[in-house]
DNA sequence: TTGTTCACG
DNA sequence: ACGTACGTGAACAAC
């Protein structure tokens, strides 16, 4: 029996996905509807022919010998549109990954391709499926070849074999080309016959059998019309021919016995579809959780789980599972063997986690937990140290986190670079760590460890390749224990004074909301931004600045702007500012606070996208300061004894430092190395006055330029945080550009740089890719050049302060031990010790935060001191 | 779950 | 005519 050959026309495919769907992309910017469509398409047609051979063509970049023949070939046809173009390699990779042969013949058009492979197969006596989202290559239907083409839409299809062209075209395949020749082709610029439209050459062919006929009877043509047209026409219809005959004997150096198709390769179709988020298709793959082989027991014995260890001869890969925040069990794996190991619970006697007579397996567990020589790998180890020591067990040695590792590789959300990596590495999905049973417990963790154990090696090979291994080895990995030292020790909260404070704000807030429903005749929730809208826009008339999706804005900008005139507006700001106080600061961190008062953070590695870290649960990084009653609730974090102080530390001014660094720009490095006043700097640049003439105001409007300039901000924004007009704000912009020619052409070099490599990066080589540099749509490009100004500065800032806190827990361990440092909030380092140890902790904080990088101007830092967070003064020295 | 608002660097 | 600054997390309302 013949053998099936499937041949995919890949450019007509796309173009046809890419008309029929919306306009879909990836949460990272990837424009992906068409890849969808196209992907889906294919998946279809492969799974229901399951052909033996199967390839696909794609027209390569660059001109044709159609063009050489005729200029105006397909000349009216518009540039691809970015998006689209921003789909094709993808599409290209996504074909490989549905295990078909690939090409692209350069001069030639894929349809040449196409009808050359098609002539080859059938002679070697295979049946030929041509698959197309146009029907140029109908033309090539004959005994063995038939070409399927979508009709209406995408996924409305025909398949064409000789009697189907006959009926549609009352032709035979052949002579379709000679149809064309006669009536052109707009889409391809094909001119055809003057004034000769599809109904008359349909019936002039159908009388004369093809153009070659129509010609030798040019004398009997009626009317008269027609015939003096074709005569005018003769050179530009045997062209038109010309050109709408495919090739069938380009030079290819593919056979078709080298497209054989052997299904879908499922670890690097996973991986695509992962990363672009093709979840609809993702789900139609087979499962992939785990190695073809390998095995996964329970211990029984602790001697298996030592024997497991003793085979290792590199690093032991863990996978911890939980109930609620203890480790119920926990995994090992060494190559493809992995050994599950109950830890019972001794709150627990007879649950399912119960090892009564089995202690010696939780002793063995944390044996090789404690075991600094025995290299372990894990993921999200932050929380697996966390659970394990609430169950009694302390880890030493875990030196590969590779949820941190795919982070650095990819840095989008938590487990989902992860996920995505390990799809394409290895082909398999990572299961949950869930632990409901013994025996799924052990399926799970279980796979989770052999996971962990082969995606190790390859990390660290694509670490190198991105160049950093440094930052993973040296910064990110040894930040993890600081950070669950940091979680663990908390901060204290006074909560007394705290509750004090809240009372406050309950009765100033029911005293506010009585005078606001007095000012607007009626009780409603001031929460709700939308019954505030219709209370101020609708029923008092107020002048409305803006409208949002839903409803009118009565953000604090909005407000401000009717505030001066309006009680009710004063009102309303001054409740909210107190409502969210109590709400976040007051309730939810007394919520929060443990028996001794103290408030334990997560910090969040693997979340900021340039490399900070966040804070949640609650969150410490965000706590009031600007406002008076802000600073309240910032006096609240207190020292933990009596004589002990909260020591603060930060850096000053440090985005701007690296702004000049990065740039070195000579004016700028200079002010720096000067210890001049920056923002007094570019206001005496930027107005146009001495420095010493500079006041207040002048400062203030600099310092926000200064800002902007960071964040790319345009002039209208500018304009309005500053509240000057537009004009002005571009003046300033202007100004300061021309004031600072090395930062201009630093960020537009930057901006360049990144839409060629579609990443930037940090002086510590930490990437931030930006795929959405390619986007069509140009507000997402011009957030992701802004962002690409932007995060080579916040992510080096925040690279310094991970190599400063790093060296810190080291240095302070043998300086000043009982010095804990507490918070971390971007710039600032929050830190509790004894009062005694104050000037030493003071001057290593200096030493440390100061030469945490070399750059080409100073980093100063600011030491502080005090009973609480507020009330903080200088350390002198 | 999404949108709005607002706290921080 | 259009939208309008980088990076987060939390509370609340409303669907």
């Amino acid at each position: 029996m013949a053998n099936k050959f499937l041949i995919i026309d890949g450019n007509s495919l796309l173009f046809r996905a890419y008309h029929a769907l919306p306009p879909l992309s990836s949460s990272s910017g990837q424009p992906t509807g068409a890849l969808l469509g196209f992907a889906e398409m294919l998946m279809n047609v492969l799974e229901q022919e399951h052909p033996d051979l199967a390839a696909i063509v794609f027209d390569a970049p660059g001109p044709t010998f159609r063009d050489q023949k005729y200029a105006e070939y397909k000349a009216t046809r518009p540039p691809v549109q970015a998006d689209l173009l921003a789909q094709i390699r993808l599409a290209h990779d996504l074909s490989e990954a549905l295990g078909m042969k690939l090409l692209e013949v350069p001069g030639v058009e894929a349809d040449d391709v196409i009808a050359t492979l098609a002539k080859d197969a059938l002679a070697a006596g295979h049946d030929v499926l041509v698959v197309s989202g146009d029907r140029d290559l109908v033309q090539i239907v004959k005994p063995g070849v038939k070409v399927l083409a979508t009709v209406k839409g995408f996924t409305d299809t025909r398949v064409y074999d000789e009697e189907m062209v006959r009926e549609e075209y009352g032709l035979e395949p052949p002579r379709i080309v000679d149809l064309k020749g006669l009536m052109g082709d707009s889409s391809d610029n094909i001119p055809g016959a003057k004034g000769i439209g599809p109904k008359t050459a349909k019936q002039l062919l159908a009388q004369y059998g093809s153009v070659e006929g129509i010609y030798q009877h040019l004398d009997e043509i009626e009317p008269a019309r027609v015939a003096e047209a074709l005569r005018e026409s003769r050179d530009m219809v045997d062209l038109s021919v010309d050109l709408a005959r495919v090739v069938d004997s380009v030079e290819i150096d593919v056979k078709p016995e080298q497209c054989e198709w052997q299904g879908f390769k499922l670890a690097e179709l996973r991986a695509l579809m992962i990363d672009l988020e093709l979840n609809k298709l993702m789900g139609r793959l087979p499962d992939a959780e785990a190695p073809k082989e390998h095995t996964i027991g329970v211990a029984h014995d602790p001697k298996d789980v030592a024997r497991l260890i003793k085979q290792a001869k590199g690093p032991v890969a863990m996978a911890v599972g939980s109930h609620g925040d203890r480790a119920a069990g926990i995994a090992f794996a060494v190559g493809d063997e992995a050994l599950y190991v109950p830890l019972g619970d001794a709150n627990a006697a007879g649950s399912l986690f119960d090892t009564v007579g089995h202690d010696g397996l939780r002793d063995e567990a944390a044996r090789i937990l404690g075991d600094a020589k025995i290299s372990k790998t894990g993921s999200d180890l932050k929380e697996e140290m966390a659970s394990l020591e609430a169950a009694g067990l302390e880890v030493e040695g875990a030196d590969f986190d590779v949820a941190l590792a795919a982070y650095l590789l990819t840095p989008q959300r938590g487990d989902k670079a992860l996920e995505a990596l390990a799809g394409r590495m290895l082909g398999w999905q990572i299961p949950p760590a869930a632990v409901v049973d013994v025996d799924s417990a052990a399926e799970a963790l279980g796979r989770r460890a052999l996971a962990f154990a082969a995606l190790r090696p390859q990390l660290e090979r694509e670490l190198e390749n991105a160049g950093a291994t440094m930052l993973f080895r040296d910064i990110e990995m040894p930040l993890i224990r600081i950070l669950h030292d940091m979680e663990r020790m908390g901060i204290t909260v006074d909560r007394k004074r705290l509750r004090e404070v809240g009372d406050e704000l309950t009765k100033l807030l029911d005293d506010l909301a009585a005078r606001i429903y007095a000012a607007a005749g009626h009780e409603f929730n001031i929460d709700s931004p939308k019954q505030l809208g219709v209370v101020l826009f609708d029923e008092m008339k107020l002048a409305k600045a803006r409208t949002g999706r839903s409803g009118y804005s009565t953000s604090a900008d909005v407000l401000s702007a009717l505030a001066e005139d309006n009680e009710i507006v004063r009102l309303v700001m001054e409740y909210r500012e107190y409502a969210k106080l109590r709400s976040v600061n007051v309730d939810g961190l007394l919520r929060l606070a443990d028996e001794h008062g103290r408030v334990h953070t997560s910090f969040e590695q693997m979340v900021v996208s340039t490399g900070r870290l966040s804070s949640r649960n609650p969150n410490l990084q965000n706590i009031p300061v600007r406002s008076e009653w802000g600073r309240v609730i910032r006096a609240c974090f207190v020292a933990p004894r009596k004589d002990w102080v909260l020591i603060s530390a930060d850096y000053s001014q440090i985005e701007l430092r690296i702004l000049a660094h990065l740039s070195g720009d000579p004016a700028l490095i200079d002010a720096f190395r000067r210890g001049e006043d920056v923002h007094r700097r570019t206001a005496s640049l930027i107005f146009d006055v001495p420095p010493e003439g500079v006041d207040s105001t002048m400062r203030r409007v600099a310092k926000t330029v200064n800002f902007a300039v960071l964040y790319g901000m345009g002039p209208q924004a500018l304009a309005q945080s500053i509240g000057v007009t537009r004009q002005e704000a571009e003046k300033f912009i202007r100004e300061y550009f021309a004031e600072l020619p090395g930062v201009k052409k630093y960020l537009e070099e930057t901006i360049r740089s990144a839409t060629e490599k579609l990443y930037v990066e940090t002086i510590f080589g930490r990437r931030r890719p930006l795929p959405e540099l390619q986007s069509g749509q140009s507000q997402m490009r011009s957030y992701a050049e802004r962002a690409a100004g932007n995060a080579p500065i916040q992510g080096s800032a925040a690279d310094i302060m991970k190599v400063a806190m790093v060296r810190l827990a080291r240095e302070l361990h043998d300086c000043c031990a009982e010095t804990r440092l507490l918070l971390q909030v971007h710039d600032e380092l929050v830190l509790e010790a004894p009062k005694s140890s104050l000037e030493a902790v003071a001057a290593k904080l200096k030493e440390v935060m100061s030469g945490a990088a070399e750059l080409a101007v100073p980093l100063e830092v600011d030491v502080k001191y005090g009973p609480n967070w507020r009330d903080m003064e200088e350390v002198q020295g």
